[in-house]
DNA sequence: GGTCAGTCCGTGGTCTGACCAGCATAAAAG
DNA sequence: CTTTTATGCTGGTCAGACCACGGACTGACC
């Protein structure tokens, strides 16, 4: 059953026909009034009802579309679908692409991120948030031999730490930013997950750093967590190093 | 003179016809094949090259130019734009409207870009970026007058911290969020720009940031923009009860 | 009576061809 | 040489038609 409602703007207005009708849609998206699930009437009525040519509306259905706050399928019909950190994380890329050295600045966004959300985290975090962190923590030793459970484990552990902060907005940047540095991240523990003093640092890093949550002292959190950060990126020099002397010795 | 080359990607892809295209450009953007500036072709020309007809080329260039990827205008022509943090900024704010206490959240993710920003800014700043942002300082005292300028300054400064970091990430990101608070932020200092010892005390905090920065001390600068941000939360605390006083009052 | 297949209809997806409106350049008039 | 006009580009819009896919209904068959 379609729910929505058509309210007719003015149409007059300044910008001419496909903006207009995409800034229709987008408003009510803001304000609402167009809920996720809700289903859109079909084009040629849609059409219809705001006084454009199909052509124009399907344009802005489109731009929608690719924004990802719609869903349109063939022989279905349009749904609205609730904005995603996909497409933050969309925007972000298209937004870093120029930029040099991308992967180390995503890498102190995501520091920056963590950083104010466990000190908000030691201030807002429920019992549950503590508990479900110790969960993953656990998860996380038990996946140490495989690099790619074990590095989305570790996603898992930051991003209960950025959750157990309580903020949707640093939720919502980090889960945009941190797909970027997975793939490095993953392949970075393939080159080390052999290495027991390694791999008991990384657990220990963690650990200190949850103990430090679960005390609700920001300042210790804080500063373990960049200690933690610290010791990888050290981590990543060193083997970036190497692989500059094996190509050396190859040459 | 057109200077884009059209490489004409295997046809018979798997997503049909305007997607194809909108993905097409989008990582020719993304591998800078298409620079910023660059005109596309006309496009009837362009429809034709591609093998779609210019409607569906017509929903894929609307859709870039909504990205602000594009910018297209009547008679002109379609030119390649650099993607600037309006963008993010858009998809930032249309990924958190459905959130609530979205000013608090966002303020947060200030706090953590800014923070982190100051620290890297300590290692990397340039002495044009110190004094840059020495000269902003002035400029922030001798607006303390004029709220509207006042807070442009205040913004000024900050956006040259996180300049100062080299980050453009951090960078993206702070430009994406903080128009969200520039207008709360002149509204609270309108009520406040009258009160000596507040403007005093907010120019004293900038100071310090400063010194803490062109002394290269990472704790202290992060330690003093963090007592900078907390004061300026208890202002705003003190002013939203005071406003709920008022309401009392009057009712 | 229940189940499954085939058909029908509504949906988005695409195409064609045409016309309108703004802009730039070049040609023509002063 | 300057100003004005005319022409041709460009994107902006529209109308109508057809195709492909999905769901729902209906019928026959078990």
């Amino acid at each position: 059953m379609p729910s929505m409602e058509i309210v007719r703007t003015d149409q007059t207005d300044a910008p001419g026909g496909a903006e207009r009708v995409f800034t229709f849609f987008r408003d009510q998206l803001l304000a609402g009034s167009l809920k996720a699930g809700d289903r859109l009437l079909a084009e040629r009525d849609l059409a219809l009802a705001l006084g454009v040519s199909r052509p124009v509306l399907r344009e802005a259905l489109r731009s929608l579309a690719i924004l990802g706050l719609l869903d349109i399928r063939q022989g279905r019909g349009a749904f609205v679908r609730s904005a995603d950190a996909a497409v933050l994380g969309q925007a972000l890329t298209l937004c870093l692409a120029p930029e040099p050295n991308i992967l180390d600045d995503v890498l102190q966004a995501r520091i920056a991120i963590e950083c104010q959300a466990i000190r908000l985290a030691c201030e807002r975090a429920a019992d549950r948030d503590l508990q479900s962190i110790a969960a993953l923590l656990d998860a996380l030793v038990d996946s140490l031999d495989d690099p790619k459970r074990g590095g989305q484990a570790d996603y898992a552990f930051h991003l209960a730490l950025v959750r157990a902060s309580g903020s949707g907005a640093l939720m919502k940047i980090y889960e945009a930013i941190a797909p970027l540095l997975m793939r490095s991240h993953v392949e970075r523990r393939r080159d080390t997950f052999r290495e027991p003093a390694i791999t008991s640092g990384l657990v220990e890093a963690h650990r200190q750093v949850f103990v430090a949550l679960a005390e609700r002292d920001p300042d210790a959190a804080e500063r373990r967590l960049r200690e933690h950060f610290r010791i990888g990126d050290e981590l990543r020099r060193k083997t970036l190093i190497s692989s500059y002397q094996a190509k050396g010795k190859r040459s």
